[in-house]
This record gives C-alpha cells, structure tokens and sequence, in this order.
RNA sequence: GCCCCUAUAGUUUAACGGAUAGAAUGCUGGCCUCCGAAGCCGGUGAUCUGCGUUCGAAUCGCAGUAGGGGCGCCA
C-alpha cells in the first residue's frame, strides 16, 4: 500500500527536481517535516548543491523557488534563508482526508515480506512470578513483535524456558519438601518456597542435596525429573495468565531440557569443526571446549576467550546458546517434537518443544531478536563471533541482541533469592492499575464494561511507562510513573480515540459519502492534525526497522495532541457549525481516529471506544 | 588494564548533522448552562566540562568528570 505520504512526497520531489536540476532521488532525501511553522514539507537542496558547485545556499534556495512548477497540491514555495518551505494546498488536504477517511484497520501496514523473524523473549526463570522488571523485557519484545508484524514481517514469537538450571533445582527441591501451598497462584507460591529454599542452601548438607538434584534433572531419566518438568510447566502457565493480562503471547516454549536432548550434540559436533574452537589441554582452561576469540575488540582483556563446555564435560550457557542459535537459524538437521502447550486468549495456540509430539514449522529464521538485559552484550556478542568465525557472516549481521537497561526500584536491585520482588510483582502492578483507573471511568458505566475497560487503560498504561522510553534507559520504578493517566501517557492516547468514538457515533445521522465536500477551507488545527495522520505508515515503519517502540509511542502522543488541540477549536457537532464544516470535520475525525486505531494496534495497546 | 551504556528544564524524558532543543510533570494564571476537563490556552524553566571537525553539533572525533554494567568452567 502506497500511503499518500509516498506519493505527496515524490510528487514534491519531483516538483523540487526540476526546478533544482538534479536527480528526483536528491530531491526526495532532501525533503522532510519541519518542525515548527515553516511550511508542510521542506527541503535542504539548496546546502548539497552549494556544497557540490561552492556557492551561497540562499541564493541557490531563492531560484529554485522562482523556478518551481505548479501542482494542484502545492499552495506555494518559498525560500526561508538555504531552505525552501512548501504550503499544500486545500485540494490535497481534501484529498488525503477522503482517502484516509476511507483506510480501514489495516492502514500504516507494510506489505507482507519473506521469510522469518524470530524474536525470543523474556527467557524468565520458571519458579517465580514475574516482577515489573521481567514485565519491560515481556512488554518490550512483545511490542516489537508488534510492530514487526505490522511492518510486514513474518514474526515468530519465542520463549526459552531454562528448566535445568540451579535455581529452578533449588525450587523444585522446594517444591518436593514443603509440597503445595496455599497460594492464589502457582507461581507466586514457588517464588516464596525458593526464598525459603535459597536461605537453606547456606546449610552444606542441603546445598549438596541440591546439586546431586540438580544432576538427576540433567539426566533426565528418573521419576522426579517428569515432577520437576510438570512444575515447571505449572508455573509457566501461571507466568502467562499474567502475561495475558498485559496482552503478550507467544508462539513456542523452548525448553532447555529438550535443547540437551534434541540438538546439543549435533550443534557441538558442529562446533568442533571450526579451527577457532579448540579443546584446551593447559593453561587455566585446560580440559576445556573454548572459543578463541580474536580482533580488535577483544584486545585489552582479562581474557577473551569464553568457555563453552567446562573440564567436566557440562556446557556453559554461552555454549548452550550458540547451539540454540544455530538452531534458530536452522543450521542443525535435528528437530524438535512439539505438544500443545496452551490456547492463549488471543485465540492462537502455543506449543511446546517436548519429549512426545509431532514435528511442525519452528525456527530456521532469517532474522534472530533476542531480547535479554544489557549486562549480557559481551557473551551476545561471543555469539555473533563465533557464528562469523564458523563462516555464518550474513547470520551472524542478522542476530539482533535487543538490549534494554533494567528496572530498579529506589533502594536498589530486585533479587529472586532475597524475594525483593514481593509487592512488586507484574500482578500487583495491574491490580494497582485497574484500581487506579476504575476510579476514574465515566459514572455511567458499570459492572463488565467497566472491568474490561480499567483492564484495558491498566495494561495500555503499564506498557507505555516501560516501553515509550529508549530501552537504553535506567527505570527507577515508581508507582505514580507506572501508572499515570494522564500527560504522555496511553490513556492520553486512547483517550483521543475515545473522543472520536464518540463523535462518530453521535453523528450517525450524517451519511459518509456526505463527508466529502468540495472548495472547504481546512482551518491550521484540521491541517495539522491530518498531516501528523498521514505520517503514521512512515513512522511505524521507522520504528520497527529500528526496534523502538518508543518511537510510535511519542508519535502517538503528538497525533493524540493534534486530535485534542482540533477538538476544542474546531467544533464538529454543535449547533452552529455550518453543514460544509461539520462533514469535512467529521472525515477528519474519522482519519484521525484509524491512525490512532492503528498506531495503538501496532504496539499492543487496545483502542477502545469508551473510557 | 580494556570494553559497553547513560548524562538535556526542579523531576521523567524526545530530537535522520539542519531553522526558535519538543513534550510531560511540578509551580503558576485562565477555559466546562459540556460534540467527554483522563482535555485545551498562557507563564516558568534544560543540552556534564574542555578542545576539535563542519556553512551548521545535544547529535560526530579526542581528552576529561559523574553514575551503572561487563571482560567467570557464576547464573
């Protein structure tokens, strides 16, 4: 789909290209949305070729604008200094509004490419409840999954669920000892039994009941594995009845259990055919499988070689992620077997990689996300290498570390171990927010309505603290910030939507194709406000190829600020607004509220026609 | 020792090397006999320091300062 910010913008570019004497191509990169009051689209032409023929920018911007041709949607040009600004005229602003006005929900959607992204994310630990912390990594790739979907692409949304890890051994040791407790859910339950569990570990005799635990699991044999693999499940289910809340899915769990099973000796045969990776047999990695990593980058350090199968023959996680990798790139001839896992809300099923099950279409991706804390760039990176050393350069471009800073809270970190999460918990968080905004709902309003709609204003609000900010940035977690509803905020945004929801439904009398009106005037707030509509194919665009959510999200709040600034000076329905008014307003209206509709759907926050 | 991230109004933040650094919040003064005030309009107030590159730097380079993280056979 050709937006008409495509075609407006080549048709300037053009106009520009004449009249300038150089290539449309120039002319089109020249061209951008100025920021404050000067003009709708400008160009900087004037700075290249000046630079190219060392002649004075504003004189070269000054011709150019005499020699500009006449379009029916250019009102005028003119030169400001090196820049040259032109007005639209009212017949494209007519015209953009007719045709926005009739884009239904798929507008901004990129045209559907080929072959697969995978985006692995949150990776949690299956013995806790998730914390505000693990909901920004959640919330973060389930919203760039999002936005890559909308782009166009063909997204598979993956878990990794480390079930063989000393954590999970320490709760499932729990679990066995102290048995089921009362608990509202599951997960919440064992995040307690392992706080318990992580203080009686101090004790050398449990701590080594542990290990050997730990061990027997590895195996993968014995009765008590089946409990633990049960456990886990359990509480990754609980884990998602969460992650429905806040509207996150996913497509395949991964469990590393299956990965040992399944595909570890083919990938590690794999490896050992690379001359980079050698078995050690001195120094301080002797016995060892280690990967030697060389260049640049790696200069100065302690020591650049990473471990990936220790003296003992186990591996170590970088080593067990390479292997992952390769499978995700489909690499490895192995398979998985897959189960139903659950049917998520969003009406798709999930699938888990299991013992027993049938084979289907998961991983061998062009395109590899993996959304994991920035204190994890060096083994990403380790990864990356030794993906090029093995002659997988184009694999090793394409695997994208999607990295994000981690949520704090005021007096310091939060620890599984010391159970710093309690009242922290994504859980509480909603119920927080739902409290928040059911008081706010409009009086009229009750029972059902009113849940889903608190629910909904909660998870947008939520989503949009922890991903409207560049991921690069420390969140000290406060609860006023989390959960704001008002300012740059989704409620903000949907809010907007809301407001246009209405309108629409109040002006049910007036007949769509009545909307059209010929020789209307559009006033600066209506001009504006379809403008910053139009951009949203663009910006949606730049956003996912850029994995910022954040991006759409400011977005969104400036078109939201259009809206409300239109709204309160340009009346649609009141009682003296002239008929011509009224119905080019109320198509303005109705393009206003599809590119809300459809930034907010890009991102994962629910547009809603109430609040 | 080496590497990575961060530094912008009181606070939280945005800005393909481009025009007057944009918002939010706070404080402050206005706007509902209402098309929804979760809103709108006005005032207040910011690029860590120095040197450089450039017609032009919050943005690029170098050198610092401050905070965080990494260079484990840990997880």
């Amino acid at each position: 789909m050709r937006g008409m910010r495509d075609e407006l913008y080549s048709a300037v570019a053009k106009l520009v290209a004449q009249a300038a004497g150089c290539a449309q191509e120039e002319a089109l990169t020249s061209l951008e949305k100025p920021r404050g009051q000067f003009g709708d689209v400008s160009s900087k032409i004037a700075f290249e070729i000046a630079k190219r023929e060392k002649k004075n920018p504003v004189q070269i911007a000054a011709g150019i604008c005499a020699k500009i041709g006449k379009h029916e949607w250019v009102e005028k040009a003119a030169a400001a200094g090196p820049y040259l600004n032109v007005l639209l005229s009212d017949a494209f602003y007519a015209q953009l509004a007719q045709g926005m006005a009739q884009e239904g929900v798929a507008f901004g959607r990129g045209s559907a490419k080929k072959g697969k992204v995978l985006i692995e994310f949150p990776s949690v630990n299956p013995n806790k409840p998730w914390h505000i912390g693990h909901l920004r990594n959640a919330l973060l790739g389930d919203s760039v999954a999002r936005m890559l979907s909308f782009a166009g692409e063909n997204v598979e949304r993956q878990d990794y669920i480390d079930d063989l890890g000393l954590q999970v051994a320490q709760s499932v040791y729990g679990f066995l000892e102290f048995g089921e407790e009362d608990w509202k859910k599951f997960d919440h339950m064992l995040g307690e039994q392992y706080v318990k569990v992580a203080k009686m570990v101090e004790d050398a005799e449990v701590e080594e009941k542990v290990r050997a635990l730990l061990k027997e699991l590895e195996g993968g044999k014995s009765a008590r594995c089946a409990q633990a693999r049960h456990m886990v499940e359990r509480c990754v289910l609980a884990q998602y009845e969460t992650a429905y809340k806040f509207g996150i899915f996913h497509d395949v769990l991964v469990f590393e259990s299956d990965i040992m099973r399944e595909i570890f000796s083919e990938g590690l045969a794999l490896l050992r055919t690379n001359s980079a990776i050698v078995q050690e047999e001195g120094g301080k990695n002797s016995r060892c499988l280690v990967a030697k990593m060389q260049g640049e980058e790696f200069e100065g350090m302690k020591s650049p070689d990473k471990v990936l199968i220790r003296s003992d023959g186990t591996a170590t996680y970088t080593g067990k992620d390479v292997i992952f990798q390769l499978w995700k790139f489909g690499k490895l001839g192995s398979k998985f077997k897959y189960a139903h896992f659950a049917k998520q809300p969003n009406g798709k099923e999930c699938y888990k990689t299991s013992g027993e099950g049938s084979e289907m279409h998961f991983g061998g991706a062009q395109k590899v996300i993996n959304v994991i804390g920035m204190e994890q760039a060096y083994p990403q990176k380790v990864i990356a290498e030794i993906f090029r050393l093995m002659g997988f350069a184009q694999e090793a471009e394409n695997s994208v570390h999607l990295s994000y800073e981690h949520v704090g809270l005021a007096g310091g970190k939060f620890s599984g171990r010391e159970g710093s999460w309690k009242g922290f918990t994504a859980d509480e968080l909603f119920e927080e927010g739902e409290r928040r905004a059911a008081e706010k709902i409009n009086g009229e309003m009750e029972g059902e309505e009113k849940r889903k709609i608190a629910a909904a204003v909660a998870a947008g609000a939520i989503r949009f603290a922890l991903v409207g900010v560049s991921p690069q940035k420390k969140i000290v977690f406060d609860w006023d910030k989390a959960l704001s509803l008002e300012g740059d905020s989704a409620p903000y945004v949907m809010y907007a939507h809301a407001r246009c929801a209405r309108i629409l439904e109040k002006a049910k009398g007036v007949a769509e194709k009545e909307w059209d009106v010929a020789n209307y005037s559009y006033n600066k707030e209506e001009k504006e406000l379809l403008k910053m509509a139009m951009e949203l194919p663009f910006v949606a665009q730049k956003a996912s190829a850029e994995c910022q959510p954040h991006v759409l999200c400011d977005y969104l709040v400036g078109l939201a600020s259009m809206l409300n600034k239109f709204y309160n000076s340009s009346p649609v329905l009141a009682a003296d607004v002239p008929k011509e008014a009224r119905q080019a307003r109320l198509q303005i209206v109705k393009a206003a509220k599809i590119a809300l509709a459809c930034g907010l759907g890009a991102i994962g926050i629910e547009a809603i026609e109430r609040m």
